[in-house]
DNA sequence: AACATTCCCAACCGCGAAGCA
DNA sequence: TTGCTTCGCGGTTGGGAATGT
């Protein structure tokens, strides 16, 4: 079934959305809460599908959304996600308050995808010279980084003795042409992560989380607890410990 | 001014996961 | 366990706005 209970169901309106109707989702679900989207057309009489309501809300009328472009520090946090995890535009949207998975995939779409044309490709290999000339540098300077860092050794150890299927692996850590320290980053499997737990490699990226004004570690938000492969945000740890 | 092209984003579609009886 | 319904996600599309020729 594609589109939720009575799918099929002649008389479904659809485009974009007129003011009314906007109105009735929203005292609609005042009412009711979100969920239970399927009850909607019932109960308001709005001619939209479940699917359809459910996507306005959440993208459009969705109180605490912010309208306007993306800041800089915004643009950042997704260049950095989407290297780490890809496509997952709504985990993305998890750590960027205020903005839509849709929102994030489009302004992907546009802005980034269209440049990883040509140029682009032509400075990625540059970049996979660069990177692969360092590697073997890099593969004493790792160890020399994680001997730094207790912590995260324990916690690599963890990943790697616990979830061999993740595979984590130290891809790169050192200093670029611009002499910026990379933070050392673990690839794995990102499946298996829940909301409630930060994956290491994130902790590792203690600067880019500090988007909060409620806890230095900005972590405390994303409600970070004790697990088995994750690190705890709660308690004494700073994570500008790294570096 | 007129037309073509590109940009941008709201909305739709299909699929798979989760929940439940 | 199975089948059905609901939900959420990622990919894609359509069309208006902006820009270029």
């Amino acid at each position: 079934m594609g589109s939720w209970g009575i799918c099929e169901q002649e008389g479904w309106r659809k485009g974009p959305w007129t003011p009314a109707e906007d109105k009735l989702l929203i005292e609609y679900i005042s009412q009711n809460g979100e969920g239970r989207w399927s009850f909607v057309s019932k109960c308001t009489g709005l001619k939209r599908s479940g699917k359809s309501c459910r996507l306005r809300w959440v993208n459009y009328l969705r109180p605490g959304l912010k309208k306007g472009h993306l800041t800089p520090q915004e643009e950042g946090i997704i260049i950095e996600l989407h290297a780490l995890w890809g496509n997952k535009w709504s985990t993305i949207a998890r750590y960027l308050p205020g903005r839509t998975d849709n929102e994030i995939k489009n302004y992907w779409r546009t802005h980034f995808k269209k440049k990883s044309k040509p140029d682009q490709i032509k400075q990625e290999k540059k970049k996979e010279i660069i990177i692969k000339q360092q590697q073997q540098q890099q593969t004493d300077d790792n160890k020399n980084i994680i001997n730094k860092i207790p912590l995260a050794t324990q916690l690599l150890t963890s990943i790697e003795e616990k979830n061999n299927k993740q595979e984590a692996e130290i891809v790169f850590s050192g200093i670029d042409e611009n002499h910026h320290q990379f933070l050392p980053m673990v690839y794995q499997d990102t499946s298996s992560w829940s909301d409630n737990f930060i994956p290491l490699d994130c902790y590792l990226w203690g600067g880019l989380w500090d988007l909060g004004d409620d806890d230095p570690n900005g972590c405390s938000k994303m409600g970070a607890q004790n697990q088995d492969n994750y690190y705890s945000c709660e308690g004494e740890y700073a994570v500008d410990y790294i570096f």
